[in-house]
DNA sequence: AACGTTGCCTACAACGTTGTAAAAAGCTAG
DNA sequence: CTAGCTTTTTACAACGTTGTAGGCAACGTT
């Protein structure tokens, strides 16, 4: 029931390589011979052996993109970009769970799935460095430049952009402002540099940086957004603006906020990173510093696509624009935070 | 730079079928032989060349899901599921995008990916019935029982679930509910159990049906959800409880009920479906009826692997357990609702 | 009429792996 | 020391595809 090239050129009367040129599209085809090809392609429903295909061609049509998790709604979004952005150039993605797992992540920058895919574009959370050089699969990593070897690179300004979400709140006159995010590890590029816009932005308004306004989190979950806000209001700090490392973060922090019986924004305003699409929806909705995601999926795999086809080509960094997002959670205006009767 | 199977019998100075035997964990090796062949390996970093695997297998070590939209959280937690259930199975996870789009969940369903994959776990929204019979492919589906063909099911008992959901808003007093996400296309099997689990719950409650407070919506987003309870506020409805047919909607209509001035779940309780992360950490938190993720991810993945080892084995439906998980949006009590001084 | 060009098609040999079948090497028991 | 085992190793032939090199017409040019 399943067939082959073979199976065709018998039934079409020529040879199997004539076949192969009819289904890749060469063209020194007579018209008609294609034809009477393409009906038998059609009757057989034959389909390329991709495996096959493969084989002989070197490389696989495939794609990974490995992630810490899935769940994680920046990734999920990122994911669905890198999707559709790879479908652009007939790739198919395979999705690899890190786990946010330095093992797991070693692994994949080892490149354990090596011959079955064509290139990699790679989120790393616990690896940088040598760790990530490795891998004879072309890589593009997102983030911050991190390695020192062979691969692409592709992030927002994360220091402007922490410079832009705390600039905001200092415009709306916020004077104690706090940042949820922290994360004092070497690996942890991104945090590092929100963390110096966050000090850059007090800095110009004249703020001094309190230490203890500075919340540490080992993960970037709601969870962890909770924790770190309760923390940070449990040793007496009274915050009037938090800026938190990413949205999920945020919407942690908002809801520990609330269960305090503080008020956002008017006791405190609340910014993240990431414009996921849950801070659209949130109460109140959440003002955010957002990535061009689409963008940012689709110069990934557009580098992937370069550093396939050229041998060899020098690293390169790219920057993806980002830009500010004003919600509610920093500038709804008080007397519209009461409920009004229907 | 990259080595062959001969390279390391070259090396080991034995054959190249040695090589593969050690590779593939053959028993009758010798220690010593096993011990030389393990070393060539290691020097030369040799990885098995898994298209050729493939092609001499039969079978690629990829199976594929296919789900509508990466970014909607519902489905972003499943695929996560997914990959992990497949791992145990050493299955690499494919993702296949549908975008709900007819054509697209055809084209998969027709076996788009065929010589690439070694099954298929498909969760359609736009097609049921024959359309989704058809593929050479071992195919297994997420939801209700659509097709007739050679394909399994997995899903939880969308009746019973929804009337549990409305049964705990009846047990707590409310008497004026609505629904949130009817669709009445003959292929949306979820929404059409779920509508006939809330009808069963209100005639057991002794409560009418009330066509008025019954809001269709297209598809399951929270701007979905959102604009079905403005519609239905509109109409001047005054439901004193909602089930919104999954959380999304259920997120987006606790916006809409801020929005026009009224408390979740003082006025208006609202209970949702899917038990996604955000509405464990929503304002109010989100009453939802739990399907276990894992297990149907889990019961996926074995069904597909059942149905690769057997031949033919007849079509199997399971159920997955579930449960309600009361929280905030339907049993806060009043009194805690107002924010106090810190 | 002989010649190069071009267009169309084909035979053959890979790509790297594993199943099959059979040879070689080791054993045990007579 | 050999027959009859079992264990270990091997050669060979696929799997289905495409690149290479070449053949044969049909054409236009000298």
């Amino acid at each position: 029931m399943r067939h082959r090239l073979k199976d065709v050129a018998e039934l079409a009367g020529v040879s199997v390589k004539t076949v192969s040129n009819v289904v890749n599209g060469y063209i020194h085809v007579r018209p008609d011979t294609r034809a009477r090809v393409l009906e038998a392609i059609a009757a057989l429903d034959y389909r390329p052996n991709i495996s096959a295909r493969n084989l002989r061609r070197g490389r696989t049509g495939i794609i990974a993109l490995a992630v810490p998790e899935l769940d994680i709604p920046y990734f999920a979004e990122l994911a669905k970009h890198v999707v559709s952005a790879a479908a652009r150039h007939d790739w198919t993605v395979l999705i690899d769970q890190t786990n946010g797992d330095p093992e797991q992540e070693r692994l994949v920058a080892a490149g354990i799935r090596d011959h079955m895919i064509d290139g990699l574009i790679f989120s790393p959370l616990a690896l940088a460095g040598a760790d990530l050089d490795a891998g004879a699969t072309p890589l593009v990593l997102l983030g911050e430049r991190v390695a020192h070897g062979q691969a692409d690179h592709v992030a927002i300004d994360n220091v402007a952009a922490a410079r832009d979400a705390t600039g905001h709140l200092v415009g709306l006159g916020r004077r104690r402002i706090a940042a949820i995010g922290a994360q004092h590890t070497a690996e942890a590029a991104t945090a590092r540099l929100r963390l110096a816009g966050y000090s850059e932005a007090l800095r110009a308004a004249g703020l001094a940086r309190d230490e203890a306004l500075i919340a540490p989190a080992l993960a970037w979950h709601r969870a962890d957004g909770a924790e770190a806000m309760r923390a940070l209001l449990a040793t007496g700090a009274r915050p009037d603006a938090v800026v938190c490392f990413n949205d999920t973060l945020a919407l942690g922090a908002m809801r520990a906020l609330h269960d305090a019986g503080l008020r956002v924004p008017d006791d405190v305003a609340v910014a993240g990173f990431d414009d996921i699409e849950d801070g659209r929806f949130s109460m109140p909705t959440l003002t955010t510093v957002a990535p061009d995601k689409a963008d940012l999926a689709r110069i990934a795999v557009d580098l992937l696509a370069a550093r396939l086809t050229a041998t060899d080509p020098p690293p390169r960094e790219q920057t993806v624009p980002h830009r500010l997002i004003p919600r509610e959670s920093t500038t709804l205006s008080p007397h519209r935070d009461e409920p009004v009767g229907p």
